[in-house]
DNA sequence: AATCGGGACAACCGCCAGGGT
DNA sequence: TACCCTGGCGGTTGTCCCGAT
């Protein structure tokens, strides 16, 4: 079952790398390129595997890898693309040039995972944690990362796809439950026809209270955007005339003709990009600064969260009569 | 000052796929 | 067709660092 390992001869060198070592790996790549991996050691002048050579080389020595923290727009794609590609690490890698499938995994273990999960949503499955209890319990963070704009208005130009709407009405309803939950218990005749995009829904809802939606907080950080309304981590919110409200969502809906020219240029990227699986390809694709959802195929986020969607509504709500 | 616990990240391990023979 | 070699991938572990006690 399985081939041993392929540095389990003894006196090969394992554990953290010396600068001298990758000095040796570094100046042999340089002149010599790395050819082929097992041979590299012996002909580098290193004890080590030509794995551990070439884990080295492709996760911390190459040139052009990114170093210093994930900006917030990283942090978006990765999270979006986590959400579509699951645990395909070098796949979300390639959209990320100069990160490494490797970062990227630990930094999703270690920061990604963790705040997503202090929004109220699964990192595994992208869906709402069905537990209201653990929901309610963690409402303040909910609300720490219901301020937390950055990673959500750095680009103002950044295109709203459905994707994003419907999470945005997603956790706009989780609060809605949660305000009603804790308030009045009033009947909730909601609907799920075409939550989406309509303000139908959130129509004559309790008041939510003024610290879920904090007016200083809002921001306007678009000069064409009406002072009233403000950015959340889910979304551009217009601010109605009646400031008890919640504010409604935008509308999801685009009309016909762009929703089915951004299907077809979609798909062309994805075909694009299945023929392009190496970093320097994906990387002039996301040096053109195309915006994260256009390497989405729609059809299946749409299909996703429709499904999300439909099961939300169709949940029994907490403490409803 | 010493110890402990948790976070962050580099490195390793085991498995798999694809190409060559 | 079967086998071997190689590189790639995702999961896991080991180690270091830092803050709390």
């Amino acid at each position: 079952m399985g081939r041993s390992p392929c540095c389990d001869e003894s006196g090969l060198k394992k554990g953290p790398w010396t600068p001298e070592e990758d000095q040796k790996l570094i100046n042999h790549i340089r002149k010599h390129g790395h050819g082929s991996w097992r041979a590299l050691p012996k002909q580098a002048g290193l004890n080590r595997c030509g794995k551990s050579c070439r884990l080295r080389w492709t996760n911390y020595l190459r040139p052009d890898i990114k170093r210093g923290n994930f900006t917030a727009e990283e942090d978006q794609t990765i999270i979006n693309l986590h959400s579509l590609l699951g645990n395909k690490w070098s796949s979300i890698a390639g959209h990320l040039p100069g990160r490494t499938d490797n970062e990227i995994k630990n930094y999703w273990n270690t920061h990604l995972r963790k705040k997503l999960l202090q929004m109220g949503i699964d990192p595994v499955t992208h869906r709402p944690r069905t537990d209201h209890l653990n929901v309610l319990a963690a409402l303040p963070q909910i609300l720490a990362a219901a301020n937390f704009n950055n990673l959500w208005t750095l680009n103002q130009n950044i295109q709203l796809d459905a994707t994003s709407v419907a999470k945005a009405q997603l956790l706009h309803s989780m609060i809605q439950v949660l305000n009603h939950t804790s308030s009045s218990f009033l009947d909730i005749h909601h609907t799920n026809s075409n939550i989406v995009g309509h303000s139908s829904f959130f129509e004559n809802r309790p008041n939510i209270s003024e610290n879920l939606y904090d007016p200083t907080q809002r921001l306007s950080h678009n000069d064409h955007q009406p002072v009233d309304s403000f950015s959340s981590p889910i979304g551009v919110f217009s601010h109605q005339d009646d400031q008890d409200m919640i504010p409604p969502l935008v509308s999801a809906s685009l009309d016909e003709s762009k929703q089915t020219q951004m299907m077809i240029k979609n798909k062309e990227i994805l075909k694009h990009n299945d023929h392009t699986s190496n970093p320097s390809s994906t990387s002039t694709f996301t040096q053109d600064h195309q915006p994260w959802c256009d390497i989405i195929d729609h059809e299946a986020s749409d299909s996703y969260w429709k499904e999300i969607i439909e099961q939300t509504c169709s949940e029994p709500w907490p403490f409803r009569e």
